[in-house]
DNA sequence: TCAATTAATGATACGTTATATCATATCTCT
DNA sequence: AGAGATATGATATAACGTATCATTAATTGA
C-alpha cells in the first residue's frame, strides 16, 4: 500500500471512530490533497479529481467535502493563501497543538510547525496588551519554501 | 476640520512629497476606509461610496485605487478577511515598523499593534529550522475585540 | 502655449472563489 | 422493508478580483 492509501487509511479509522463517514468521494478528495503535497485551491482539487476518476466533480460537493474534512480536521484551509491543505499528522497517534503554517508563496509547498509555547504566550499577551483576545492560533505566514529560495538566488 | 479630513490631508501630503496623485476618487476610497474604522470588503467600500458621494464606484475603480493605496502605504490588505483597512498611522511622522494585525471575527474592528521585535525573531527563528524564510512579519491574528468580548458573555 | 507624453479613470468582459437551495440517492437502524 | 438521517447532484447566483482597450485629465517640455 503506498503512503496516499496508507494515510487515508488512518483518516478513515479517525472518522470510524467517532461515526464519520469518509465515503469515495471524500477520500478521492483527501487523497488528491495528500498527493499534491502542497496547498491547493478547490477549483485546483477538482481539476485533479477530474484526472485521477474521469468524472467532474461539481464545485459545491468539493466545497461540502472540504468543509468536512476540516472539521474532522484532516485538512486545513489557509485564508492566506484561498487554498487547502492536508493535515500533516493524520497518521499521527497522539494529539496535536493547534498548528502554525508556513506557505511558500512561489510554489504553495506547506509546511506545518509547532511554535514553541513560549512564543506564543508572548503573542498572546500582546494581543491582549491590546484589548483583543487571540481566537485561535492558526498562524499562517507567507514564506518561501527552500527550494524557492535556491531558485531565487 | 474633522477627524477623517485630517488624516485625508496627511495622506495627500504624503503622497505629494514624492510626486504621488491622491486624488478626488482615491481620497473618497481613503475617506470611506477611515471613516468605517473596521475592515472593509472591496464591495462594502463600493457601497459606502456610492452612499457617500451618489455615483457609483466601479470595482475596478476600487481595486486600482486600493493597489495605490497600498502602495503608498495608506492602506493596507488584510488577506485574512479578505479585507482593507485605512493604515492606522497616516498622521504619524515617524517611521512604523511591519505591523501585526488583530482582527475581530466579529465586527472586524482592526487593531494594528507592533509585536515586541523580540517575539519576532523568536518566530523567524522557528520559519528558520523548518527550512522556510519569512517573506514579510506582518501576521494577521483572529481576535474578539472589547466590544464583541463582553457582549459575547 | 500647445502638442506629446504620462497618469488616471471609464467601460466591458471575464476568471476565480464560494454559497444557497431544492431534488435525489444512499446509508443506518429498528 | 420502511422511516429518518446523511450525502450527493444539479442549478443558480453571490462575492471577490483581473484583463483589456478606450477615453479623459494632468504634466512637461520644446
Amino acid at each position: 500500500m503506498n503512503r496516499v492509501d496508507r494515510i487515508v487509511e488512518h483518516a478513515e479509522q479517525h472518522c470510524k471512530s467517532h461515526g464519520g463517514r469518509l465515503t469515495v468521494k471524500r477520500k478521492q478528495v483527501l487523497a488528491g490533497l495528500i498527493q499534491a503535497e502542497k496547498a491547493l485551491s478547490a477549483y485546483e482539487l477538482i481539476d485533479v479529481c477530474k484526472q485521477q476518476s474521469g468524472e467532474s466533480m461539481p464545485a459545491m460537493s468539493v466545497y461540502r467535502i472540504l468543509e468536512f474534512l476540516e472539521d474532522e480536521h484532516l485538512v486545513h484551509k489557509l485564508s492566506l493563501a484561498n487554498k487547502y491543505v492536508a493535515c500533516a499528522h493524520i497518521s499521527c497517534s497522539h494529539a496535536h497543538a493547534v498548528p502554525q503554517f508556513l506557505i511558500c508563496k512561489r510554489c504553495s509547498k506547506v509546511k506545518e510547525i509547532d511554535i514553541k509555547p513560549a512564543t506564543i504566550d508572548e503573542l498572546r499577551a500582546s494581543v491582549n496588551e491590546a484589548g483583543f483576545e487571540l481566537i485561535n492560533t492558526q498562524l499562517e505566514m507567507n514564506c518561501l519554501c527552500e527550494g524557492c529560495i535556491s531558485q531565487a538566488a
